[in-house]
DNA sequence: GACCTGCTGCGGATTG
């Protein structure tokens, strides 16, 4: 950890490699000098380097240096390096970026007359076709590259037996998957690879900039008691201990669950992963721009309609302000990226730019475009042949783009760390200066984008922190599990705490896991659930049921499905000519022969059926524009005290020492700064207080109906505004009787009265700390939103096994 | 009044 690097990083490697290398790069990166020597010690090596570091090399080149140099071993042994990503689009990516350094090192090392071995390289992901399963199970490669989701798909096949040979893994990207369930789903299914291989592999992760790198590198390494080192028959004898005690009691429940989360974690032994810390701050250079003289007095009027709702609405937008220095911008340089924070503005956007500009200059990609045509975009800007590419977060991670020369931020990135990966998707040719804009969109939005600024210059992205014991993942994984061999319960649970999110899973709650699996629910209204697996406690033995195995298959992975309708061209032969997808209520609200507005082009829909939206291009013509109902990101807290934090030092000091700051800390321009402080001013005359890091404001209004309104203001974000609103609810409904509504956002949280005479007693909106939980959990129950994840968890608990592969998965 | 809510992936084994 934080070793020099040695004279020359490329010394141990065969001379051919160094050769090849010598000639195609000047000297190695930072991340490449300073990781290469833990990966060649053998070492679980966790790599923190940026885009644009050579970051492939940096991972793989030991292995192919190897895997060209040693004796090739027997056909069924022959793979051994596996790579994770969690894009489809960067698989292809890295797999097309290995051809060169391959045969590069092949024709020398053929020149210098040494033997070697060339690697042969296989790709599996969803789109792999049947026939090329086949041939991996026969015929493994010795590169395999894959997503989680396929990868778990092949430790429940027979093409695992390929993946025995395995004694390298390179995780990559891995920071996207840590705090996800999708990474705690990895996380189990590389314990389950670490079970069948011969020997325990390396393991290589790749990460963005985070914090805590302790973190994530417990998260690449997993633990120590996954290996089952205890004999099946004493397990067996283990298990039948339990068998005497009471299942379980609410209250034994809650005490659990209250010990998951208190747990201490010096009692777990991680793996021991090498750090290689080769981040180098960027240097950033940027401007928060505001293209009006007053936010607050908005004078021209916005000429691009937004949807049907507003058409021939011409109320005074800052948009029309926006778009004019946007083309500019994009008309003085090479390549610019644009990040907006929602599909619906990309649309809207890149059809307003290209109204303006009388030409297709900008094209949009985001989540609900069609996958071909986003790859021919990519393709488009990676070669310099787009000007500009109105994106939100789908571009945020993955495959280099070398031409871009600007990022347009419109409004405050949703989190510091996404700020800079976005900023930085320019200019990323060794040392390059990132150039970024960023244009607020509301005044309120003007204070985040300085604090967001600031914590980007100095590097202070959110701590990230993988989920602890998702009950749903062990769930699904014990099924799989199950459905591959038969297990001692002792074992499962040993391999299952080996990931390092279920470290700490208790017995008690593991064996609850086991008994809902086992069909053993607490009321009969769940019996009609399959169980999936038999749970023999005498023995302390799980199998499998019949059919947990296609359960298992077809309804693996995390990711939730959101019962989105495919878009496809009329007439287009089966497969083919894929346009985007539409959420559902869209669709609901459409109609035959309506046009709207996909990949800033125009669609006419010719015809609705159960599951999908046939439809002609309908060039020029004014579409409406769609919508899609996403997840909320919710404003981390840091985040949210970062702003609070800025509001509270703005309105101690002196305008000019205000302005000062502004402009030389936070990167706004003047008129930036002039508008955030007038801002500030504003809110002091109407509520003579500003929510900041240590005052909530709280103002009452009678609305239009004459009920009452009470708005909490605090610049926490959505993550605390959520549960607070609902202790919130639950209090006024035990000390009133009353059942209020609430609403939450990044911004604080409305409760409204309806009913009530009296003015609400602002005391019920602070709950006191001790209550606060009881409360919360109280309410939760109620909630659209535990109705809309319990959802989810029971879906990747197996419980739901209603979808079908390819078919549209109706959420009710 | 003004701004108006992300992304990621996706059967295997066998039969005819």
């Amino acid at each position: 950890m934080g070793s020099k690097p040695p004279i020359d990083p490329l010394a141990g490697f065969h001379a051919a490699t160094r050769r090849w290398f010598a000639g195609a790069f000047d000297e190695p990166t930072r991340p490449q000098a300073l990781g290469w020597p833990a990966i060649a010690r053998g070492e679980s090596t966790l790599i923190l380097a940026p885009t644009g570091s050579g970051k492939t090399l940096t991972a793989f080149l030991w292995c192919l240096d190897r895997l060209m140099f040693a004796p090739a071993p027997e056909k069924r042994a022959r793979c051994r390096v596996l790579y994770i990503s969690p894009l489809k689009a960067l698989a292809v990516d890295v797999e097309r970026n290995l051809r060169a350094p391959l045969a590069g090192i092949a024709q020398i090392a053929a020149a210098l007359g040494d033997a070697f071995v060339a690697p042969a390289i296989s790709i599996r992901t969803g789109d792999t076709p049947q026939s090329e399963r086949a041939r991996f199970q026969r015929e493994p490669a010795d590169i395999l590259i894959t997503t989680p989701e396929s990868l778990y798909l092949l430790l429940t096949s027979n093409a695992r037996e390929a993946l025995r040979s395995i004694d390298t893994i390179i995780v990559d990207e891995i920071h996207a998957l840590v705090p996800t369930k999708r990474g705690a789903h990895l996380a189990i299914s590389l314990e389950r690879l670490e079970a069948i291989c011969d020997r325990a592999p390396q393991r290589i992760g790749l990460s963005a900039t985070q914090r805590p790198l302790d973190e994530v590198a417990r998260f690449l390494g997993g633990t120590d008691v996954g290996r089952p080192f205890q004999g099946r028959r004493e397990s067996a004898r283990r298990g039948t201990a339990t068998l005497k005690g009471s299942p379980y009691t609410e209250a034994k429940i809650e005490r659990e669950i209250e010990h998951e989360f208190a747990a201490p974690r010096g009692a777990v032994r991680y793996r021991p992963v090498t750090i290689v810390d080769a981040g180098q701050k960027k240097s950033l250079k940027l401007t928060i721009e505001v293209p009006v003289e007053d936010m607050a007095r908005l004078t021209t009027a916005d000429d691009i309609p937004s949807g049907p709702a507003s058409v021939g609405d011409t109320r005074p937008s800052i948009w029309s302000a926006i778009h004019p220095r946007l083309l500019e911008l994009i008309r003085a340089h090479r390549s610019t990226l644009i990040f907006v924070n929602s599909r619906r503005l990309a649309e809207r956007l890149a059809g307003a730019l290209n109204e303006l500009a009388g030409e297709t200059l900008v094209r949009s990609h985001h989540g609900s475009i069609a996958r071909p045509q986003r790859v021919e975009i990519e393709d488009l800007l990676k070669a310099g042949a787009l000007r500009a590419l109105v994106a939100t977060s789908s571009l945020e991670l993955g495959i280099d783009m070398g031409a871009i020369d600007l990022v347009v931020q419109i409004e405050a990135p949703p989190s510091v760390a996404s700020g800079l990966q976005r900023i930085g998707r320019g200019g990323h040719q060794a040392n390059a200066i990132s150039e970024g804009v960023v244009f607020p969109k509301f005044r309120g939005d003007l204070v985040a984008c300085a604090a967001v600024a600031k914590a980007m210059h100095d590097g202070a992205v959110e701590a990230t922190r993988y989920p602890r014991n998702p009950l749903d993942i062990v769930a699904q994984q014990i099924v799989a599990m199950a459905s591959m061999d038969g297990w001692a319960v002792d074992d499962l649970f040993a391999a299952i705490r080996g990931a390092a999110p279920c470290a700490e899973l208790s017995r008690s709650v593991f064996e609850g896991v086991l008994d809902m699996l086992s069909g053993r629910y607490p009321s009969d209204e769940f019996a009609e659930l399959r169980p999936r697996v038999t749970w023999d406690r005498v023995a302390g033995t799980v199998s499998a049921r019949e059919g947990a195995k296609r359960v298992a298959i077809a309804n693996g992975g995390t990711i939730p499905d959101r019962g989105l309708y495919g878009v496809f061209l009329l007439g287009a032969g089966p497969g083919a000519a894929r346009v985007g997808e539409l959420d559902e209520e869209m669709v609901f609200e459409s109609r035959v022969g309506e046009t709207f507005v996909l990949g800033a082009s125009s669609w006419r829909i010719e015809e609705i059926t159960h599951d999908r939206v046939l439809v002609s291009p309908a060039p020029g013509e004014p579409g409406k524009m769609p919508f899609w109902k996403g997840d909320r990101a919710g404003r981390p807290l840091e985040l949210g005290l970062a702003i609070g934090r800025l509001m509270h030092d703005l309105l101690r000091l002196p305008a000019p020492a205000a302005i000062d700051r502004l402009t030389r800390e936070h990167d706004l321009d003047a008129r930036a700064a002039e508008n955030l402080l007038q801002y500030l001013r504003d809110q002091l005359a109407a509520a003579r207080a500003v929510p900041d890091a240590t005052t909530i404001v709280v103002e009452r209004v009678r609305d239009e109906l004459g009920d009452w309104r009470v708005c909490v203001l605090s610049p926490r974000g959505g993550r605390i505004h959520a549960p607070w609103a609902m202790a919130v609810a639950a209090k006024i409904r035990e000390e009133t009787g009353a059942d209020v509504e609430t609403l939450w956002g990044d911004d604080g949280f409305v409760v409204r009265f309806p009913d009530v005479d009296e003015p609400p007693d602002p005391r019920l909106l602070v709950p006191e700390p001790d209550e606060v939980q009881a409360l919360v959990v109280r309410q939760l129950g109620a909630t659209a939103l535990f109705a809309a994840k319990f959802r989810e968890n029971a879906a990747r608990s197996l419980l739901l096994p209603k979808r079908r592969p390819g078919m549209r998965a109706p959420l009710w």
